[in-house]
RNA sequence: GGUCGCGUAGCUCAGCUGGAUAGAGCAUCUGCCUUCUAAGCAGACGGUCACAGGUUCGAAUCCUGUCGCGAUCACCA
């Protein structure tokens, strides 16, 4: 039972003594800076049940608090806030059980619940992945670590959207022009190559409109009829038709994608346990709606086509399959989710990593799938996050105001460079360890900046002005880490230490509080699929150690037990540390 | 127009189920490198929490309305 639950239960004792009345709950709350104590206890919330003076009340309390708990030391009552002293003794107990714990915090053992399926990344095979899809991983990631440290089994998974007219357009267009142009003889990432040819297509594409236009066609009738887009189409009627040569190309041109994403999601340090292709699911939703229609949870009109009503539920009517039969976005979608539980029978429940422009699309889904009878259906939660935008507006890929992965991911690592050599600090290091330190050090500061933000909030990213490497930043944290390995590597450590000779003193005394906070924070990162949460946490226990380390001195304490102690405490941080920027997907340098 | 989300310091963001004088970083200014890494620490400056009502002992937080920004309302994905 944790100090808060035993002082819940004294006060309520407390109040049903001295006042002969019984209070249902007590609330808390960490005791102010500028006040003397550790946790109070809010006293308003009593006068609902108990007439009285706010004072006396907290007053009585507090006393028999003192006299009878043996944890707590000291009151204080200001206001309506009574301010309880803890004793040293239950901080330093508190700290011997987590300091040799190398996952304090996580939960250790998967629990009976069912296993968690996160999906994210969803990239199109037509073009490379850009700062969206940054986001789109790091957040995907991110809350599937989450969710295992708070003790579920997690199977994280992308849906990769490999099929559809926008494959085709490049593919038509490197047919076209491309001259047997590959990744490997030209040394392009494949990727970006097949990215080229889809801005090919778009280029060609306009020419031909504005030469209709020209010859006197309507600009909404030369949209549809140029020559190019024509020819797509018909490029997409006979993939669908099962034509060799087509399917031939589409797969070797999407094998060039997959190698760049491979590439993309290595160095942004994300992976996937399963992978599903739309090209293999798009089909499969058919049938359930054919069960549907049985069922009545949906209906066909004249022209054929199949609709849900959801006007019920305060929402429209949605279309779920075309009037000539085929499959829309919906459609797959419900096949697909089918599918995974199929597949993964443990799985209980979804989380989809997808951008807010989706929210309508997955309340829909969800109580489609709801209405179809699938117990799962309730365990659904769309992650969905705002846009990133640049100064300028959105990010157009046919405009060229994308922000590439690769590039930033590099830009980053340039930028740490800069700064490093500045600061002249890695002389003793090789280039190679340098540059692998770059990498560290620029991706912690382009992950942090991301994840620290609410998901669903936009970002406003501007290139221009780079990403910051001071202040509440990835770099920041990472530096503290590598601040107290330096510690550890000069320190001598012994083991044997008597805590009942040490006293806290302030600066320690915040840093266990903070530290008994963390298992709350996972759990609520992983009830709210933030890991905003953790960040910013990672910040605030940062910032207490800063100050401690400024401010106190940790090798050269007055006595060995208290540099013992010291150094341990600086330890237990740093493993926390690590911990919780493993839950974001960042790595931590022993030196910087 | 309907629906959803957002609006907190000059800028970027915290603020948990309502609680004490609304917090950080950047920027500007003041101190601190002869002690464990100054990517740091200590401090100053900076706010009608978009606006107006309501709920109550108490509202940035909950409710209603208004304004601003964004998204969405396709037999596109």
């Amino acid at each position: 039972m944790n100090l808060q639950d035993i002082l819940e239960q004294r006060v309520k004792i407390a109040v049903s003594e001295q006042f002969q009345i019984n209070i249902p709950s007590v609330e808390f709350q960490a005791t102010r800076k500028e006040f003397a104590g550790d946790i109070t206890v809010v006293v308003f919330p009593m006068l609902r049940y108990i007439k009285g003076n706010p004072v006396q009340i907290g007053e009585s309390v507090g006393n028999y608090l003192k006299n009878n708990v043996e944890e707590v030391k000291g009151y204080n009552v200001v206001k309506g806030f009574l301010n309880i002293e803890i004793s040293d003794t239950f901080y330093l107990e508190f700290f011997k059980t987590i300091k040799d714990d190398r996952l304090y915090g996580f939960v250790k053992s998967e629990s009976n619940n069912s296993a968690i399926m996160v999906e994210y990344s969803s990239p199109n095979t037509n073009k490379p992945l850009h700062l969206g899809h940054i986001r789109n991983n790091l957040l995907g990631y991110s809350v599937a670590e989450i969710l295992k440290a708070a003790g579920n089994k997690v199977y994280k998974t992308q849906i990769i959207n490999d099929r559809g007219i926008h494959i085709c357009k490049s593919m038509l267009a490197w047919k076209r022009f491309g001259n047997g142009e590959t990744p490997e003889n030209t040394g392009l990432k494949g990727d970006k190559l097949v990215g080229n040819y889809y801005v090919k297509f778009d280029q060609e594409y306009k020419k031909q409109i504005q030469s209709l236009i020209t010859e006197g066609v309507v600009e909404e009738e030369a949209k549809k009829n140029a020559p190019i887009l024509l020819e797509a189409q018909e490029m997409l009627r006979k993939w669908e038709s099962g034509d060799d040569e087509t399917v031939a190309l589409w797969k070797t041109m999407n094998g060039w994608v997959y190698d760049g994403f491979d590439e993309t999601y290595k160095n942004l340090g994300v992976d996937f346990d399963t992978l599903y292709y739309e090209s293999d699911t798009y089909l499969l939703g058919k049938e359930f709606v054919a069960e549907g229609l049985k069922t009545d949870v949906f209906f066909k009109e004249e022209d054929g086509s199949v609709w849900c009503d959801l006007t019920d539920e305060g929402l429209d009517k949605k279309i779920v399959l075309r009037a000539d039969g085929t499959a829309v976005y919906m459609t797959q979608d419900i096949g697909t989710a089918i599918q995974r539980i199929k597949d993964n029978p443990d799985v209980g429940g979804m989380v989809y990593t997808v951008g807010n422009e989706q929210d309508y699309h997955f309340k829909v889904l969800f109580l489609i799938l709801k209405k179809l009878g699938f117990e799962w259906a309730k365990n659904l939660y769309h992650l969905s996050y705002g846009m990133v935008d640049l100064p300028s507006g959105k990010m157009k890929s046919r405009e060229g105001t994308v922000v590439d992965a690769d590039d930033l991911i590099v830009e980053m690592a340039n930028t740490a460079e800069e700064i490093s050599e500045e600061l002249g600090k890695l002389d003793g290091y090789s280039t190679e360890e340098k540059k692998q330190l770059y990498d560290t050090i620029g991706l912690g500061a382009l992950k942090y900046f991301i994840l620290k933000v609410d998901p669903k909030k936009r970002i406003l990213f501007d290139p221009k002005e780079s990403i910051d490497f001071q202040g509440n930043t990835g770099p920041f944290i990472q530096y503290t880490y590598a601040r107290i390995q330096s510690i550890l590597r000069k320190a001598d450590l012994e083991d044997s230490i008597d805590f009942s000779e040490i006293e806290l003193h302030e600066k320690e005394r915040g840093l266990i509080k903070q530290l008994q906070l963390f298992p709350e924070v996972i759990q609520n990162a992983a009830d709210q699929h933030s890991p905003a949460l953790i960040a910013n946490y990672s910040y605030d226990l940062v910032k207490e150690f800063n100050s401690f380390y400024q401010n106190v001195s940790i090798l050269g304490a007055s006595n060995t037990n208290e540099k013992i102690f010291r150094v341990q405490l600086s330890k237990t941080v740093g493993t926390t540390i690590k911990n919780t920027f493993g839950l974001l997907g960042i790595s931590v340098p022993e030196r910087m």
